[in-house]
DNA sequence: CAGAATCCTTAAGGATACTG
DNA sequence: CAGTATCCTTAAGGATTCTG
């Protein structure tokens, strides 16, 4: 594991090489980062890298997203490439979406941190209440 | 690749199951995704996977964070256990920030998301730009 | 040096009603 | 069915001032 972090520094320095004057906003890994972020983004590319769903699918499958925020999610997705539309002429339209390539190898390397969750998300759990505890 | 991704349906069953009567909030792998999630959270654990940190140190590495949101961010990170906190009782004081085992094992799994980060920006920012092309 | 406290602005997200 | 449009609430983040 030290192998992977042990060239870090140069990371760090590409971007404090990149942000430049200040201009963090275009550092490469922050905007990727940011891609995965927000609340939904993740469980959605979870629920398209199982397969591809229809929007009325997604809706029933995380029922406590609102309307609005599948809609603007699934745009921000298909926006940063790693979601297709597709649109059938049906009346009434059905619409489906899945991965694209970009976003099935995106989804492999966060697939990681997935798996790290699953395995450790109980020792979070502990270190959160442990902390919690020593400040009280 | 496909390997990874073939067991997905269960991981969405086990988020179904776990989320329950709609508390979606205790859905393991959001909790811990959330804890990589913000704004400056990705770029403290990239600057602390290098070596361990002080508080002005990790300032003048970053220099676009407000020291608000350097404070709380690390004592988010610290509470989820990634982060160890050490202070020196010198005049005036000096503390030091350094990542845990628990912090180190979960920076090994987002590094790979990282790494992509930095293999594909580049088609990340093409399809912005195509998809905004289009809609023009 | 390393913060705590306060106030303020912006951005993310939700609720509701309406439409091709 | 798959959305738009509008309004509203909450949460994230920033600026400033002060302190042991």
């Amino acid at each position: 594991m030290d192998g992977k972090i042990i060239n870090l520094k140069s990371k760090m320095e590409i971007y404090k090489a990149i942000s430049g004057g200040g201009n963090i906003a275009n550092c490469p890994v922050r905007d990727v980062i940011q891609g995965v972020s927000g609340k939904w983004r993740s469980l959605l590319m979870m629920a398209l890298a199982e397969k591809p769903y229809r929007f009325g699918e997604l809706r029933r499958l995380v029922p406590d997203i609102s309307q609005r925020m599948l809609t603007q999610t699934l745009y921000d997705l298909q926006r940063d490439g790693y979601v297709h539309r597709e649109v059938f002429p049906t009346k009434p339209p059905s619409v489906e979406y899945s991965l694209t390539d970009l976003g099935r190898s995106m989804f492999g390397a966060f697939h990681q941190l997935i798996l790290w969750a699953e395995l450790n998300h109980d020792a979070v759990r502990a270190a959160r209440a442990d902390f919690d505890a020593a400040q009280a």
